[in-house]
RNA sequence: GCGGAUGUGGCGGAAUGGUAGACGCUACAGACUUAAAAUCUGUUGUCCUUUUGGGCGUGCGGGUUCGAGUCCCGCCAUCCGCACCA
């Protein structure tokens, strides 16, 4: 074997991205005429470091990126910060440090971090959402869909701490207590700014069906989340009145089994009862306590307070239900009333049982048909209705739609179509965010702050000593005279969400133009981007939020563009094995030895053990710094590693050993780029393979089955290695190269200089992509599975296409087969053309 | 509580209803070397068998089918999300 030169990243890495750099290799064209590609990673936070989790994410948009580069597109793939958010706030605090500043060099830092990776990004357009050039126009943005009626202001509920007197995100409530103060958390109401995602909800449901190239799981998280669902809204009447409660269900069939009433702690009724009863404002206070999730609401134990209210039954007014008020009723959905039907729904069971009310069965379980009602389990199964007077009989269908009929004839309920969906309340109670372009004047009201005095700019002398919001204590920045009358007014002190700035980030870069938020015939000649990737945890809120900015903007008629993003792929994790001592601290990877199965501490000789792969995280100290590895391994091995082993969607487990074998293939296919014979002669089987293999790594990146990509590359370096030198051979190596660029691209560049294959000053990040000859692809031999029932018994090596009596005949006479038959008659024989014959018997 | 997903050798994983374990990692044996590293060759699901070979194997239990990792029904286990983390 030849003696080549190791491959240097050290020295390769560096040297081809200053090449592409110089050459402008992936900026973008907006007037290119060429197919367009719009490849999309999440953008980052920039917290300070970049994670591997991110060096996973972009690795794979950088191979679909380059890969549609060398296949003939016009790519667009930019980068950018989502720079606002609580941990510039936290390291304010922290550090002493402000947010911007803190922001700021970690974008530095990051960007640096990136550009070592060889990612094929267009830089030319970064943006971060912390600078005025980004959040003005998101502004503008909000101000527009102010004007269309589409944001609106109302009270809603926040975590409370009561000590340090703030607001707390969900985050920050550890176990119903804030995580500074330690003290109970409380929910609180605050007047707080929402868009009417609402108005959208059967758009953004139906709009679903159309995003084929979505995982199915992620559509159904969203269909979930929108929650449409039919029912019957009717008025429960207080006893000789008109007044009553509204109570929205999807179980009229079961009126008949109703046994109270339920009302959330917010409901007039019960917030007017409560003015004259001390002892139900305490349980309205004790509602209140505990957090704002959906989690902490619903395994809260189920708590009620007899209001000593009754209302009429509708369909029959001599039949009275209390009334309670109860902690698992919610006043965002719905009317923020239920009536319990203890018999049919878990929940109402527990309460039912709880507070001693009838249980009536009005939904038979098979041919129990009791009115009685046994057990602690409800039935929620379809049946036939019965104690029902003249429903007794129906299906749970039928009756409901009579019970709706019934109502909507006799004028005290309606049909209706509820959703889950809640509007999006973007107030957030925070300096480090997009001041929310509003005056509140005494006079008018809310005021928008007019175009001509965009950006509202966040103020600089800020101080993070005291807990709140900055904006709220600053002495003069929300000091401002109405824009209408001119009297003295006062900003708002909210800022928006920050899932508000990734709403619109990818309209951004495909135009930026400096007056306004994007050009729209710029921006619809690039959207929908044609591949987003990103982790899994945003497949509800960023996706849906990002889906209804859009459609809001195409709703008031600035773009044409109904959803965004037309393919999505999220991918898994990046974890590692955790290691701790004998008191459970936790300790680094490399910090513990392996010596067989026992693992020790370096430093001292104590033994160590191993835990859990879990994902990558500080605190359990199993992290890895892409910096240290890219410096260890270059950038290419670290980018072999994204795309090997584990399917990109499942977590990919971070091992030394695994980035070793990364390193060793690299230099692998260095060496077989030197190994170019300039030999003469054909090799039939390896041109097959090797147009095999460009035919199938082509369809597994467009498919980001990256995992199989790899697998082929290392079986065509495996053919190529075990062959003879042949002109064949030597066509393999270049073409090899060429497959492998989008995955290690300085490795590419590197070895197509060496090869020649550069003399016209080409490089092979503008190489195209190498054509599949079909011809090649036909196989002349084909290998066919004998199966005596349904047993793998022999297998044949016959010419393809061998007419199917042949074949039978072949696979009987087999020696093997007719062990296997031993004499019993043949039924019949099932034969798949070139592929497996089964005898049965 | 509600919702979603996953389960195949020692490990990560392949497999249009048609030869289970491609490819990689690990481990072991051998070659080269004064030695090590690097590299190369081979073996590596499991049990039985002297061999040819055979039995069993895709979380568990059923079913459909000539044929099931794949389709259907019912379990079990694990992981993830739940509206103010991004």
């Amino acid at each position: 074997m030849t003696n080549v030169e190791r491959f240097n990243p050290h020295v390769a890495d560096a040297r081809w991205q200053k090449i592409w750099e110089e050459r402008s290799s992936f900026v973008a064209d907006d007037n290119s005429t060429k197919p367009r590609a719009y490849v999309l990673e999440m953008f980052p936070y920039p917290s300070g470091r970049i994670h591997i989790g991110h060096v996973r994410n972009y690795t794979m948009g950088d191979v679909l990126a380059r890969y549609k580069r060398m296949t003939g597109h016009e790519v667009l793939h930019p980068m950018g910060w989502d720079a606002f958010g609580m941990p510039a706030e936290n390291a304010a605090m922290e550090k002493k440090v402000h947010p911007g500043g803190w922001t700021r060099d970690n974008i530095a830092n990051m960007k640096a971090q990136l550009k070592r990776l060889g990612f094929a990004i267009d830089w030319t357009r970064e943006l971060a959402t912390c600078e005025p050039e980004y959040y003005g126009h998101e502004q503008a943005l909000f101000l527009k869909l102010y004007a269309a009626g589409l944001v609106y202001r109302k009270e809603s509920a926040v975590n409370w701490d009561p000590v340090d007197m703030t607001v707390l995100a969900n985050e920050q409530v550890i176990d119903g207590k804030g995580w500074r103060s330690g003290a109970p958390v409380e929910r609180r109401k605050l007047s707080q700014w929402f868009l009417k995602i609402t108005d959208f909800a059967e758009e953004l449901l139906v709009g679903l069906g159309s995003l084929d190239q979505w995982p199915d799981k992620v559509r159904l998280m969203q269909e979930n989340w929108i929650g449409k669902s039919q029912g019957l809204k009717c008025r429960f009447r207080f006893p000789g009145g008109d007044d009553g409660i509204d109570v929205f269900t999807t179980r009229p069939d079961t009126m008949f089994g109703a046994s109270f009433i339920a009302i959330a702690a917010d409901h007039p009724v019960a917030q007017k009862l409560a003015a004259n009863a001390p002892d139900l404002q305490d349980f309205i206070a004790e509602c209140r306590k505990g957090g704002t999730t959906a989690a902490d609401i619903e395994t809260a134990e189920k708590l009620g307070f007899n209001t000593g209210l009754t209302v009429e039954h509708p369909l029959d007014p001599s039949w009275h239900l209390p009334v309670y008020v109860a902690n698992f009723v919610l006043m965002d959905y719905g009317t923020g009333a239920v009536f319990g039907c203890p018999a049919h729904d878990q929940r109402d069971l527990d309460f039912a049982r709880k507070y001693h009310l009838p249980v009536t069965r009005v939904v038979a379980d098979g041919d129990v048909t009791d009115s009685s009602f046994e057990g602690n389990v409800a039935y929620t199964n379809p049946g036939v209705i019965v104690n029902s007077h003249w429903m007794n009989g129906m299906t749970v269908d039928q009756a409901k739609a009579d019970v709706i009929a019934k109502a909507e004839k006799e004028g005290w309920g309606q049909g209706q179509t509820q959703y889950r969906l809640r509007d999006w309340g973007v107030s957030r109670q925070r300096y480090w965010g997009t001041p929310i372009p509003i005056i509140h004047c005494q006079a008018c009201g809310a005021v928008p702050v007019p175009n001509d005095q965009l950006p509202v700019k966040l103020p600089e002398d800020v101080s993070f000593d005291i807990p709140g919001n900055p904006l709220d204590r600053h002495p003069t920045w929300s000091k401002v005279d109405c824009p209408k009358c001119h009297q003295e007014a006062r900003r708002e002190t909210d800022t928006l969400d920050t899932f508000v700035d990734s709403s619109w980030y990818f309209i951004r870069f495909a135009s930026q133009p400096h007056d306004k938020p994007f050009d729209r015939a710029a921006a619809e000649k690039w959207l929908p981007v044609d591949q987003y990737i990103g982790g899994v945890e945003h497949a509800i809120l960023h996706l849906l939020y990002a889906r209804f900015w859009t459609r809001a903007l195409s709703h008031i008629g600035m773009i044409d563009v109904k959803e965004p993003f037309a393919s999505l792929f999220t991918q898994g994790m990046v974890t590692h094995q955790t290691y701790q001592d004998a008191k459970g601290t936790w300790l680094s990877p490399d910090q513990v030895r392996r010596d067989g199965d026992i693992w020790t501490i370096i430093d001292s000789g104590a033994p160590a053990v191993a835990g859990r792969i879990e994902k990558m995280s500080k605190s359990k100290k199993n992290v890895v710094d892409p910096d240290d590895i890219v410096d260890q391994y270059g950038a290419d091995a670290v980018r072999w590693f994204m795309l090997s082993d584990s399917p990109p969607e499942r977590d990919l487990e971070w091992s030394e050993a695994g980035i070793e074998g990364c390193w060793r293939f690299v230099q692998r296919l260095w060496r077989l780029t030197s190994q170019v014979s300039g030999a003469d002669g054909v090799d039939k089987a390896l041109d097959r393979k090797t147009h095999q293999i460009i035919a199938g790594v082509g369809a597994d990146i467009e498919a980001l089955a990256f995992n199989k990509a790899v697998a082929k590359i290392y079986d065509l370096a495996n053919a190529i290695e075990k062959a003879a030198p042949s002109a064949s051979r030597d066509t393999a190596i270049r073409t090899i190269v060429t497959l492998s660029a989008p995955m290690v691209p300085h490795l590419a560049e590197e070895a197509w200089t060496q090869l020649g294959a550069a003399s016209g000053g080409g490089i092979i990040a503008d190489a195209p992509w190498p054509q599949v000859n079909p011809d090649l692809l036909v196989e002349d031999e084909v290998t066919i599975a004998i199966q005596v029932k349904g047993k793998l018994r022999d297998t044949l090596t016959v010419a393809k296409g061998l007419p199917q009596t042949e074949v039978e005949a072949l696979a009987l006479a087999s020696q093997k087969v007719q062990h296997a038959i031993d004499g019993a008659d043949i039924r019949k024989i099932i034969v798949v053309p070139d592929r497996l014959v089964n005898i049965v018997l």
